[in-house]
Formats: structure tokens, sequence, C-alpha cells
DNA sequence: CTCCAGGTCGTTG
DNA sequence: CAACGACATGGA
């Protein structure tokens, strides 16, 4: 992997087990756009970031453009969220040691890695997701960015929107959500963000505990269950052994491993037995490759 | 029109 | 505990 500056933007070549759109369209996050081919922008931690990649057709190997980047807005942000300092390869390697039915899944989508995602952002973002598809779940999170989150003016005169801080939507009603379409999530929202609000709950605390302590702490929060509490310990505090089971892995899983009915948490416990500290890594290659390809129907 | 979506809650058996 | 309907909204 080669990192260098040039004309404002910073380029990155020959980086391994990285393709944006596997990344961005893996069903982990909501708060970006696509603007063509491996061409995107994305909002997070309060910084837009338009990103591009290009892949040399004989070799393989490609070049990922940061636009309007510094090397110090990369060490200071990027770099971390997009799990740079991970040996993608290791992971891999661990998780097809522990079955190697999974080599389709992993093959077809090497390029995804697990973001390391804003807490406040990532909770309320899961929480809207439930019972919803993935077009409307970033279509709300824009509405609430949008309305409540900071305006950035690019240099083209377009105006882009952070997701707001919980100071900001501490002061948002309940019919004011509504108007966002969250529809009866409107309280559990209102729920998430009186607890980390008043600090009852933060993402300090949580990464301190133990996955399970985390998780029982996060389900006090009306309208996260097992599968919310999931999402948001894998994707916005790091706890890799999160595997979340949705509708799409409850397909997946019964259809690659129990061939009948099978409750959700017999489900994870399987996951975590079999995958260990890497069963988030597994859930979401088999998440994003069985939902493309239809497993389990 | 009916069915379902990266679920969870409250209520019954 | 397990099962089941309700819950907003929008697209197929």
């Amino acid at each position: 992997m080669n990192i260098y500056s040039e004309d404002n933007n910073l380029i990155i070549e020959d980086a391994k087990d990285f393709d944006i759109a596997d990344i961005l369209e893996c069903g982990q996050c909501f708060h970006f756009t696509r603007l063509d081919e491996h061409d995107y922008e994305l909002m997070a931690y309060g910084k837009y970031l338009h990103i591009k990649q290009k892949f040399d057709e004989i070799n393989g190997k490609s070049k990922i453009i940061f636009y309007n980047t510094t090397l110090e807005e990369y060490n200071l942000i990027w770099s971390d969220f997009f799990d740079m300092e991970t040996d993608y390869e290791a992971v891999k390697n661990r998780i097809l040691n522990s079955d190697k039915r999974l080599k389709m899944a992993v093959d077809a989508k090497s390029g995804i890695r697990i973001l390391k995602q804003d807490f406040f952002e990532t909770l309320i973002s899961f929480i809207i997701s439930q019972n919803k598809q993935i077009p409307h779940i970033k279509q709300i999170v824009h509405t609430i960015s949008k309305r409540y989150g900071n305006k950035i003016e690019l240099m083209d005169g377009r105006f882009v929107y952070t997701f707001p801080t919980v100071e900001r939507l501490y002061d948002v009603s309940e019919d004011e959500l509504r108007d966002c379409k969250v529809g009866f999530r409107a309280p559990y929202i209102k729920n998430a963000v009186e607890k980390v609000y008043d600090k009852e709950i933060t993402s300090e605390k949580l990464k301190r505990m133990s996955f399970n302590e985390a998780r029982d702490e996060l389900m006090t929060i009306k309208g996260v269950g097992e599968k919310v509490a999931n999402c948001v310990l894998l994707y916005g505090l790091s706890f890799t052994n999160a595997f979340p089971v949705d509708v799409w892995m409850k397909r997946i899983m019964e259809y690659m491993y129990f061939g009948k009915d099978t409750k959700k948490d017999i489900i994870e416990k399987f996951a975590y037995e079999r995958f260990g500290e890497y069963a988030g890594y597994a859930q979401q290659y088999l998440f994003y490759y069985g939902r493309e390809n239809g497993l389990g129907k």
C-alpha cells in the first residue's frame, strides 16, 4: 500500500482487500450516495468525503482517490473509519479455516471491510432499520441529517449535511421525528437519544464492557433488541464477534447449516462457536453475498 | 389489493 | 418461555 498527496487529493495505491463498492453497499452503513461505478460520496464523523477507486484491468490493482483530503485528515479519521489497520487476508484465512464453505462468499465480496462508524449515528440508524428496506433507511437518515445535521458547503456550491449530534436531536420532538417518516420508531429514537444525552449510555463505557454486558446495556433502550444491538456492537463499537441475525441471515444460515426453521438465538450461538471473534466478519461476507444471490430463496 | 421489509414490543397461552 | 399481532411507511 502506497500513500501520497497529489493536487489536494490523497491517493492510495495497491490497497489490499479494499473495494469501495463492497464496503459501502454491503448493508453496514446508510449515509452515502453512489455517483458512479466505484465512485461515492459519504458523510462520517462530521466530514464529507468524495472517494473514487479505479482498477487496473490487467493486474487488478487499484488506485483510491480521496478528493480534497490531507494526510492529516486521513490519519485522523479515514484510516480508522475504513479499518485500514486490520489485515483482512488474515481475517479471511481465519474464517476459511473455520469453514471452507464460505469461500464463494469471501471471494465474491473480497473487498469488504467492517467500517468503524460513529456509535450514536449507528445506534439511531439501526433503530430506524427495523422492518424497513435499505433504500428507505438511507432516505430517512438523509432526511434527518438534512433537517437537523450541520450544513457543509462544497466547492461546487452544493450543500451536504452531517448526521446530527445527540445534543441537537435531544431538542427534536417525537412528532418532528415522525415527520421524517420514522413511523412507530419515533419513541424508540427518543428513548435512545435521552439515554445517550444523559450519558447513561456512552460508547466509552460500552467498549470497556464484555460483549454480553454491552449487549444487555444496549437492549435497555426501547426498540433495541438482539439484532439491532448486534449491529451497533459490530459497526459502531468494533465488537467483531457480534453476529446480527436478520431475516436474510436467518434464511442464509438455515439454507447452509440447518435445513429447517431455526431460532435466531440458536443461529447466533452456532456462529459464535464456529467463527469466534471473527463471527462479525463472516456475517458480513455471508449477508452481502447471500442477499445478492437470493440464498435460501 | 395484498405482501413484505437488515425487528421489537406487549399480550396471551 | 413460545407464539402472535400491531406498529408506519413505501415499493413490488
